[in-house]
RNA sequence: GCUGCUGUAGCUCAGUGGUAGAGCACUUCCUUGGUAAGGAAGAGGUCACGGGUUCAAGUCCCGUCAGCAGCUCCA
């Protein structure tokens, strides 16, 4: 898709290349700051509202990252329809009196003024405003348009006579100040630019968002699916996705094996003791899935796969001397997750971890944590995405450990994260209450911002257990326990993927990697040697062999995203030559098979992102 | 879980109380085509599921399940 030229910059979507070329977005400045001016145009959406709905009541009404929203609370839901109304008045008001005037009150004034417009929530929100702070309303609009909002501002001083457009875009559900406990206000969502071409830019950007959805693409790629009969929140992988998940484990395992991390398997119930002595029972049992009765005993299913490394650990005496020890397990792990909130395989309700535990002593943890950042680096520049990581520390109560115990693994943490070159923002107060941790936060094609790898120490766990090891003094010691995930989980990290790449899986990745496709039947015996070849070469090869029109197969290839076509007639079959054409690209380039082989070979072994022409 | 919306063929969707439809995909036949839709015929639906209203329900009402946009919560 090409977006409209902005800036002398084109920008496009749909090309091979799966990036999104950031630095073209326009940077369009107005007299006002965006957000201010998007919080303005909250204003008027909800004099509007006020006017075409008397007797609504008025929450909050922000700007935030991509625009703005209001809450309200109206007698009848609103539909996608009333918006085009809403907005219509909208532009009726701007026109008519657009001035919007700040007017600082006392605080029993505007009291008075709520209570004489009998807003609710307004009063709430007042009472919300520090003491020593100014008190501002902002009126716009005359006449039965008159309209003013308890709001600390700042605002845009007119909606007419500056260039700027709007527009509404969806209605939800939002509880009055976050809080489930409190009644649920009907919320519209809106964005505002200062030019035309900005909010075209934002809103292609929304439609290349909607277009790369996981559980779109999951259906047109054959992926994955969910099923009704199967229950909500449990993912099925088809051969396609199986295949790319396959890839990105043994990626995986190779990774692993080499960072000297161990293989363990544990299993997926056990008694529901072992929950208590870990914890989690008490502290996660809302997430944990009923117990089931074996022999009179009561058994769960696990939510996480620490407890049973921790068992593996305890099994015997540890020595210094075996210190520190590194098991990894795929681990899968169910937790259960409220209705309304499962989403494709973004949040589901069972799940593998790509998890791993080390032990280790505290002398040792800076080298480890250093370690596991480097992992990190490799596997998330491997998939393209770039990153930041967060420090977090300890957070103000309700913690164990000592503090030096805090204290001196903390700085392991920012000892070892100095050691690779990795830069922390520090997340205070952001840590888990078992021990400081290192949170990575990814960039996808899209510009969108996902959590994922995560490193963090754990004194909880080694002490519930009893953990411990014979140092070389003979005393026995606490290991501290680390938990870390890079993926996080292969259901949430490869439905991002799918959404990173809008389903264009790198070649390494592709279900299907090259497909071979003859001019004309007779030339399917040619055709035939060249997958058989492919094949031989451990390619993922969709040989098209049947009588069937050589466009249909290409526009086939093309749909299903497959990195190369070969097509061969003739020619290609006399010259042992193929006619190569790349993924997203309408060219062709004929070289000797053997050009092509050694080629995608180099780009499949390396991993390599680009689609490149033999 | 909560608010609102939705569920008709594999997919996208039409069908507002009276005999279930279209395009694409699929199957068969014809077409032998040099880079994204050749032609014809055919098959495919317990209208998510259960109950109710009605002479009559895909259509109206209630419930359940699933999905969508959010909120809250999370890998």
């Amino acid at each position: 898709m090409a977006l409209p030229q902005v800036g002398g910059g084109s920008y496009h979507f749909n090309s091979n290349n799966f990036m999104i070329e950031a630095e073209s977005v326009p940077q369009v400045e107005g007299p006002y700051p965006l957000s201010t001016l998007r919080h303005s145009v909250a204003h008027l959406m909800a004099s509007a509202v006020q006017k075409l709905y008397p007797g609504a009541q008025f929450g909050f009404g922000p700007a935030i990252e991509h625009g703005f929203y209001y809450d309200f609370e109206l007698p009848e839901p609103l539909t996608e329809k009333d918006l085009r109304k809403i907005e219509k008045e909208m532009r009726r008001i701007a026109n008519r009196s657009p001035k919007i005037e700040k007017s600082v009150v006392s605080r029993e004034d505007a009291r008075k003024q709520l209570q004489e417009w009998g807003q609710t929530y307004k009063l709430e929100g007042l009472d919300l405003i520090p003491e020593d702070e100014e008190i501002t309303f902002y009126f716009h609009g005359d006449g039965d348009v008159r309209w003013g909002d308890l709001c600390e501002g700042p605002h845009v001083d007119s909606l007419k006579d500056h260039n700027f457009v709007f527009k509404l875009q969806r209605v939800a559900g939002a509880y009055w100040r976050g809080d489930e406990k409190n009644p649920m206000l009907q919320r519209i969502y809106g964005t505002a630019f200062w030019d035309k071409e900005a909010m075209d830019v934002h809103l292609a950007w929304l439609e290349e968002v909607k277009l790369r959805d996981h559980r779109k693409l999951g259906s047109d790629l054959d992926l994955f699916s969910t099923h009704e009969e199967a229950g909500a929140g449990f993912v099925f992988w088809h051969p396609n996705l199986g295949t790319v998940r396959r890839e990105i484990e043994r990626y995986w395992w190779d990774l692993h094996t080499a960072g000297g991390y161990k293989p363990v398997y544990t299993p997926h119930v056990s008694r529901e003791s072992l929950f208590a002595v870990s914890g989690h029972l008490e502290n996660y049992g809302d997430m944990m899935y009923a117990p089931m009765d074996l022999d009179a005993l009561p058994y769960r299913v696990k939510p996480m796969n620490c407890p049973g490394h921790a068992l593996i650990f305890k099994d015997r005496g540890r020595s210094y001397r075996e210190l520190p020890v590194r098991w990894a397990e795929l681990g899968t792990v169910y937790r259960y997750e409220r209705s309304g909130v499962v989403h494709g395989m973004l949040r589901v309700r069972g799940f593998t971890q790509d998890d791993a535990h080390i032990f280790c002593t505290p002398e040792q943890l800076a080298d480890e944590i250093a370690g596991v950042c480097k992992l990190v680096d490799t596997v998330l520049k491997t998939f393209g995405f770039e990153y930041k990581a967060y420090l977090a520390t300890k957070p103000p109560e309700k913690t164990i450990g000592d503090d030096a115990i805090w204290e001196r693994a903390t700085e392991s943490l920012k000892e070892a994260a100095a050691s690779v070159d990795l830069e922390l923002e520090l997340d205070e107060g952001g840590g888990a209450f078992y021990g400081p941790k290192i949170d990575y936060k990814i960039k996808d094609a899209l510009g969108r911002e996902w959590q994922n790898s995560t490193i963090q120490c754990d004194f909880n766990l080694p002490e519930r257990f009893d953990l411990h090891y014979t140092a070389s003094d003979g005393s026995q010691m606490r290991p501290i326990m680390v938990h870390r995930a890079i993926l996080g989980s292969l259901e949430r990290f490869v439905g991002g993927l799918i959404e990173h790449f809008g389903g264009k899986f790198p070649v390494w990745l592709a279900p299907t990697q090259v497909a071979v496709i003859p001019i004309r039947e007779e030339h399917a015996g040619y055709a035939k040697g060249l997958a058989e070849r492919l094949e031989a070469e451990l390619f993922r090869v969709e040989a098209m062999l049947d009588a069937g029109h050589m466009n249909k197969k290409i526009k086939q290839a093309q749909k299903d995203q497959v990195p190369y076509m070969l097509i061969a007639g003739e020619r290609e079959a006399a010259e042992g030559t193929v006619a190569v054409r790349r993924r997203g690209t309408r060219e062709q380039t004929v070289v000797p098979f053997e050009q092509f082989l050694e080629m995608v070979t180099g780009i499949r072994d390396t991993k390599s992102l680009e689609v490149p022409e033999p």
